[in-house]
Order: structure tokens, then C-alpha cells, then sequence
DNA sequence: CGGTTTAGTTTGCCGGATGAATTTATCCCG
DNA sequence: CGGGATAAATTCATCCGGCAAACTAAACCG
């Protein structure tokens, strides 16, 4: 008997699953929804009797993952709702972050409020990765702690690197700006030094640019779909339709740092690449700035006037307004958002890349591209790390509780 | 501004859903399996119990769905199974495609059997729209009725375009290289002097490479991933995501040929597209041929090893690598084949596509990158859109059934 | 204070998946 | 050639979860 190949867990419908599936409904209904919602308005809007509804939030509340508020005063007729709110306090997620300036931690629960968050600014180029992850771990050990103590359960934790992560779980591949190289990022924050939380629930490890793009999406509610370019000092992105972010295959998409929009520049075809014309380095030097400046001191030189600092931009923004125009047409975005650098950027460079965008872009006479400026606050990666380690209780509750039980 | 998208009919689980849902698992599990299935291997592959199993496919055959097979020759003990397979001849996907050197019709049924075929060779350059549609009408209408005749149910129609279409129904916008603009193709084809299939069921329209594509990813069986490009007159392309073509959110993904690879050539960044440095036309010029010379010129000048033609094939192989480079690092996908003029030519182009894919890909060191010539035969857009129509049939039997009655 | 309106709960029903038992059909061995 | 052994397919009782309708709860209105 040829044992049946290792199918995909394929898209059959058992009774079991659809409870577990509605609970996931009903819950995503509750979080997502712009203001509380009662039962009734859920049954409405999913299209379930409210019988059922209210046996899936009787058992959201009995999970503390759903909390009931005071009846609203209503000037109707009727018995008033009972409205419906995310629990505060009782479940949260993890979201971590190394880049190249900083390190942190940032906790988030399912009403979206941050519980704790700690940051340490550093210039971390070149620095031992076991060193500075054993640093995080010491960093997010008492804040967990603290958290647990005060009866938080953690659905889980997400490290943002900037660099190409194999799966969610696998090692670091490489991050050029930190200099590191198939680092095992996993186990050594699990090691014997690192915190219960970390050892207990194995971080899962994401793209910086991707988390971000995340945060972002969040922070625009109702599954928004954009590129999302991450300036930081690489150039990163991601690509979110839907809401979700855009994985790819390994978790690599959305690599447009790594686009090539002048392909015949110099010996390499990777020198005409977007973070060759436009990365913080590159501006820099074509604006005349020493290599050691900040992006301060370029603002400070685009604040005074300065021709060069204004040249070194409008170049920059020309190469972006490319690269993001070749992503339009590949993936059919309809929004492109700028963030890091290119959002603080923003008011130099937006006009150049909507003009690429609507000269190049094959549909834009018929569906205008939007440029617009992050709005996920700072350390947006290590917000949608946090919502990354939340999703899982929000996609599946029912599974999640059975595992804390 | 478009109408807003029809809200997603949120994933609640119905049980009525489950049971069509199930139908379409094991439709799907008997029409993909590369040999036919019992009704018991059908249950331990998708982990449903056997009774279950037995219902939906009972609930199949009745439909003419699927048949049963002889009992097959088995040296085992037990009862032999049943095998299963497609049903013939019973029902079918009509695919037809206007392209700019010909216009056809291509009928395809369950078991993926051509049933009909009919393609006329013309240029179709300039041509009216109107004209050119009537002339497709009444080049479906004898093959369809005939089938029809012969009891033959039709899933639908699909019409591929080389251009620009507002998601499966709405109007052509562009196709350059016809020269057609706003044309309602759906219109004209249900008009009066239509068939009686085109008037009933309203065809749905595509872009000839998003359906190229997806004859691709059906002649590679096992949900492949790949980027497609169609080198026709112009140059399109398309996402492929695990055996579906990505669609983007119009419908408008996949635009390789407009991807610029060398934004400072000319005056317009649109003159370093890829269609414009790797285009038939560009490749027919720079090898110095006459610009109404065919592909078949081209490839009898390569044959002869004219150093012309071999350095403009070079040429345009290098911007091909780095376009589907770029689209790599966007959308991370691990394959990459070349279909249409690219295809013909894959001897020539694969080894430069292949060096620019290692160089410029980020990840290619951990999951080089494949280059592979299609495999889906001649016109593989016709293909595409009838296994399009049929596809309704597959991810839903029971809707589509409950349509016949 | 009774009628109206809306929210939420209780209850009986029904469809569909399930596993165990049963039937069917073949091979194998004495 | 006949009786296990074995595997496929069907039958049947059970269970689970969503559903509609009836019912209760809590407001407003005149």
C-alpha cells in the first residue's frame, strides 16, 4: 500500500474546525471592529444566527480573550446592546527588534494598547551577534517578567532583523548592515541565559521591513493593500494585500532594496540596484555629507537650502519612483507607502515618485497610485512583531487555548 | 474610481458550505491525482473518513463529474478497488484568444482532453475590435454548438487578450499592440449576432499571459511557483503562487515587459523597460533585420551564427535577467520560465537569465533560482482559459451544479 | 402602566461528518 | 476447490454545531 503522500493539511471541512473557525470570526469581528460591537451588530455583519454568536463570545469571555462594557446609553427603543471589546491586559504579544541603531522590546495586548516597551540606542555595525543577542534577551528578561507576574499570558514573541530570515523559524541568513552571517538566531536566544519566556516559547524571527509593513497595515485599518519601502540604512520593503503581508515562498518577498533600475551603470548590475542609488550611504555622499553623518544632518542641509543635499534626494527619489513602479506593475498595487527614511523624507521626495509612478505604471490612468507617508509611529517592526505573535491567537483561538490549558 | 470591492463573504463556516466545500476537495483530489484514486485512498489522503468520502463521490458520479473505472488488476488481496477518474466529454471550458498574429478557440474537458480546436492565422495589427470580435464569434459558434449538440455542458468561456483587462468583466482598456483601447469585449461577444453559449454565459475576459500562466502551472501538476514570461510581440508576464496565478488586485500583476531595467537611457525612463530593450521588435532591429521580419527570421540568423542576431539576443537576454530578477527579490519565487518568443529561444537566452539571477537575486545563494522553457505547447493562453472555465467547477461542483438545474 | 422595540437566551431540529459494524470482492493457502 | 485473510465500500447509529423560532430581558414611549 503506497502510503498517501504528506498532502497539504488540504482544505477539508470537519464539524470540529467550524467552531474553531467561527471562534476566530467572531474574535477577529470584535478586535477589528473600528468601535465596540455587541453581539447582535457581529451576528449582522458575519452573516451567523445569534444563537450562535452568542455561545462563540460567551466562550471568548470565559477565555478573557473578549470583555463585556457597560451597556452604552442609547436614545432607542429597545433593550440596550451589550458592547463588546478586546480583553486589555490579558493576553499580549512579543514583538523584538536588533537593527543597526537600536535594539528593544515592545509589548502589545489585543486591545492594542502597549503594556511595556523598552529600547537601548546603539550602534550595533559589526558587533557580535551572540553578544548582542544575549544584550536582548537580558533586556526583555525583567520586562517579561513583570508582565507575567501581573497575570499577562504571551501568545508569543517575534524578533525583527534587518535581513533575510529562512522561514519564520530558521537561521539568519545574512543582514549586510549588521554584518552578520547565518547566525542561529533562535537558539541563542533560547539558550540557558535567556529568559523563561524565550526558552519556553521559541521566538519566532521575521524580516524588519516585513514586520514594519505589518504595524503599517495595522495602523490602517480595514485590509489595506501597499508596497511599503523601509528606509532605514539598507532599504527594505514588503509587500501587504489584503491586510496580510505578502510572504512569498521563504519570507523573502519584497526585497526592493534590492531592485536594479539602471542595470548598464557600472561593472556590476548591482550597482545601479535602489540602495546602491539611494540608500542612506549614497545620499549622503551625494549630498556632500561626511560617511559618519546621520539622516539629521541631511534634513538639516534640505531645511537650509542646500543645492547639493536637494540634488542628492531628487536623485534618490528617481530611483525609488522606479523601483516602486516596477513593483506596481508586478504585484497590481494600488498604494505605496514610504517609511523610515523615505517617510521623513517624505515632503522631498513624494512628487518625484508619484510622477514616476503615474509615467511608468501601465494601469495608472485607470486606477491612480497613492504616495503616502507611514503612519505606524516608531520602531514600527517591533509593533508588528508583536501583532505578528498576537495573530496567531486571533487566527486560531481555539487552538491557542488549547495549548495553554 | 472603481465600485469598492464586494466585501469578502467573510470566512464563516456554514455547514452547507462544508459539504460543497468537501465536494470540491474531492473533486479536485480525483481530477489532479496523476493516476486515478479509490475512494479509499481519496479518504486517507485528505483525512476524511471513508463513509464521507463515499457520499461525495456517489453525489460525483450522479452528476457526471466522474466516472468509475475497471476495477484495475491487482495482485493484492482485499477487494479491488474502484479507481476514479474525470469524466469525459461531459462537461468542458471554452478558452478562445485574440492575439496579434492570430485568433482561436480552444475547448477542453474535465480529464483535460481537447475536445474542439480552431485557430485562423491573420495579423491582427490595427485591426478593427468590432470586426475582429464578430469574426471570433463566428469562428466559437460551429465548434460550440456542435458540442453542445453532442451533450456537451459548457462551464464557461474565457477570452484572452494581450493587454490591459478591468478585472474578469469589464472592459478591455489597452492593448497596445492591437492598438485596441475601451473596448467592451463582453459586450460584443453576447451581442445578437453572438452564439448562443457567448449570449447565455457571458464570457470572461483575461490577459493572455496571466492565462498562459496558468496553463503552465497545469501542465507542471503539484501547486508550483514560478514567475512566467510570455514573449509575444510585446512582452507579458505573470505570478504563479503555488499552482494559482496572482492576480493582484485588478487583475493586473505580472506586467514584466513594463519593467525598467535602465531608468537613465533615454529621455523617458519608460525607454529602459524591458519591452523596449528585449521586445520582438527591439531584438529584430538590433539584429539588423527588416521590422516586418518574423522570430523565424531571427532564429535562422542564430542557426546561420550571424554575430549580429547573437549580440542582440544577448543583449536583450541580459535585461530579461535582470527584469525577472527584480521580480524575484519583489515576490520570491524560486522559478522562472520563459515562455512564447523566449521559449524558442531559450537556448540562447538561459545562460546570461541565469548568470543575472545568481548575481542580483539576495537569496539566490540559499534557493537558486531555475530557469525552465514552457511546456504548456502551442497557444498556451487558449489553454489557460478553458482550464479558467473549468476551474469554476472544480473549487465549487455544488454551486456550479445547482446552476445546471 | 401597558405596548413597542431591540438584545440576548433557550429549545428543538436538521444536515453532515464520523467510527464501528457489515457487506462485498478478491487473493492465498491447504 | 473451499475456507480464511485482507482490503474496499456501504450501512447505521451517534454526535456536533449551526439555525430558526419562541421566549425572556431591558430599555423607551405615550
Amino acid at each position: 500500500m503506497p502510503t498517501p503522500e504528506p498532502r497539504d493539511p488540504s482544505r477539508v471541512a470537519r464539524q470540529a474546525q467550524m467552531r474553531d473557525q467561527n471562534l476566530g470570526v467572531a474574535l477577529r469581528g470584535i478586535v477589528d471592529a473600528p468601535e465596540p460591537v455587541s453581539r447582535a451588530q457581529l451576528a449582522a455583519s458575519e452573516g451567523l444566527a445569534r444563537a450562535t454568536v452568542s455561545g462563540l463570545v460567551d466562550h471568548l469571555i470565559e477565555a478573557r480573550l473578549v470583555r463585556e462594557l457597560d451597556p452604552a446609553q442609547t436614545q432607542r427603543a429597545g433593550r440596550p446592546a451589550v458592547p463588546l471589546a478586546p480583553a486589555r491586559g490579558t493576553v499580549a504579544g512579543v514583538g523584538m527588534e536588533v537593527n543597526v541603531d537600536y535594539l528593544g522590546v515592545r509589548v502589545i495586548d489585543l486591545a492594542g494598547d502597549v503594556l511595556a516597551e523598552h529600547v537601548e540606542l546603539d550602534d550595533l555595525r559589526g558587533a557580535d551577534a551572540a553578544t548582542v543577542l544575549d544584550r536582548l534577551a537580558a533586556l526583555v528578561a525583567p520586562v517579561v517578567d513583570g508582565l507575567r507576574a501581573g497575570g499577562v499570558r504571551l501568545a508569543g514573541t517575534t524578533l525583527a532583523l534587518p535581513g533575510l530570515v529562512d522561514r519564520v523559524t530558521g537561521p539568519l541568513r545574512v543582514a549586510p548592515n549588521l554584518g552578520w552571517r547565518d547566525v542561529d538566531v533562535v537558539g541563542a536566544l533560547s539558550g540557558p541565559a535567556a529568559p523563561t519566556v524565550l526558552s519556553a516559547l521559541p521566538p519566532r524571527v521575521g524580516n524588519e521591513a516585513n514586520l514594519a509593513a505589518r504595524a503599517e497595515a495595522h495602523a490602517r485599518r480595514g485590509s489595506p493593500s501597499f508596497a511599503y519601502v523601509s528606509g532605514e540604512v539598507g532599504i527594505g520593503g514588503a509587500i501587504v494585500l489584503d491586510g496580510d503581508i505578502f510572504p512569498g515562498r521563504h519570507g523573502w518577498s519584497g526585497e526592493i532594496g534590492h531592485i536594479v533600475v539602471d542595470a548598464f551603470r557600472g561593472p556590476h548590475p548591482a550597482d545601479g540596484s535602489l540602495e546602491a542609488l539611494a540608500g542612506q550611504d549614497a545620499m549622503l555622499r551625494a549630498a556632500g555629507l561626511p560617511a559618519t553623518a546621520r539622516l539629521d544632518a541631511l534634513l538639516d542641509a534640505l531645511r537650509a537650502g542646500d543645492a547639493r543635499a536637494e540634488a542628492a534626494v531628487a536623485q534618490a527619489a528617481r530611483a525609488l519612483g522606479v523601483a516602486l513602479a516596477n513593483v506596481a506593475n508586478v504585484v497590481d498595487v494600488g498604494e505605496v507607502v514610504l517609511g523610515g527614511t523615505f517617510g521623513q523624507l517624505f515632503g522631498h521626495v513624494h512628487d518625484e515618485v508619484a510622477a514616476r509612478l503615474q509615467e511608468l505604471v501601465i494601469f495608472s490612468p485607470w486606477s491612480p497610485l497613492l504616495v503616502s507617508p507611514a503612519r505606524a509611529g516608531q520602531y514600527p517592526a517591533m509593533t508588528g512583531g508583536a501583532l505578528a505573535a498576537l495573530s496567531r491567537v486571533l487566527t486560531d483561538p481555539a487552538e491557542w487555548l488549547r495549548t495553554q490549558a
